[in-house]
DNA sequence: CTTGACCCTGTACCACGGTACGGGCTGTAC
DNA sequence: GTACAGCCCGTACCGTGGTACAGGGTCAAG
């Protein structure tokens, strides 16, 4: 098996030689060994654990989570059912967060539908609805 | 017009003091007259910038973004058109965000269909599809 | 045997929105 | 008059996910 340098594994991984580093000191990828020069050794697993940091990132994975992705790829103790435990809190904290945003949208959609015409900025419902005492609040559509 | 200490207006504008002094750092809030001991002296009207720094940070604006809506808030010569540019702009922010969380979910779902069972990780397919040598995709339902 | 690309370490820096702290002055109530 | 809360300033720090740099050592080609 041919040892790959550090900078092998980042073009081949499409990821930059800090963000290796990086990894490794956030323990996401374990120290490699060393030659006597002190330069990074790396294998082709190397490479199939940055392309998995990679994937976990674009399904919104953070690297904390991710850490323990790749402790659950490797225990032989873990279960999917531990796997999707961690997938299925994850999918309910991404809903959280498109119904907050969906709730921002509505609001601001609804501001802008009310605000029209080219007057003067002042007594715009938009800027009105910031200056209020109360919570911004959906004017229209269902609850 | 009674005078306010800056722990007043934090109390009633619902911030911390450090906030204010922030805030103020920023440029998102006018620094106020000081007294001869060099205590910040406000009146009512920087609660309601507070409180509109509030709401817009409610509906996703960022500091920078609600730095320049205050700008309006302000300027005589702006238009009510100008604010609702900027507002659909935020619109359009927010709803290509809800866009990419909705295809993370998706994925995800998808995955988590795909692994039943009870037994080892290894093999579970969410694992797999971090593996592969492709990007991720969602394996049912309309693209 | 030199040149240039690569690697090593440690540290500082970016955005974002604050929060906390140290050391010192002030304002007010008792 | 003294205690204590509150204010002042500057600066450092938090999490998140890296990126950049300085000052050196190493490896391979020519």
């Amino acid at each position: 098996m041919k040892a790959l340098t550090v900078g092998q594994v980042a073009k081949r991984a499409g990821v930059g030689v800090e963000t290796i580093r990086f990894y490794e000191r956030q323990g996401l990828l374990a120290e490699p060994q060393r030659r006597a020069s002190g330069y990074r050794q790396y294998d082709e697993e190397a490479i199939a654990v940055l392309r998995f940091i990679r994937r976990a990132k674009e399904l919104g994975f953070t690297l904390i989570e991710i850490k323990g992705l790749l402790a659950l790829r490797l225990d032989g103790e873990a279960t999917r059912s531990d796997v999707r435990t961690q997938a299925a809190a994850k999918v309910g904290g991404i809903e959280a967060r498109i119904r907050d945003l969906q709730r921002m949208r509505d609001a601001l959609s609804g501001l802008i539908a009310a605000c029209h015409g080219d007057g003067a900025a002042t007594g715009c419902p938009i800027l009105e609805a910031l200056n209020g005492e109360h919570p911004v609040e959906v004017p229209t559509g269902p609850n």
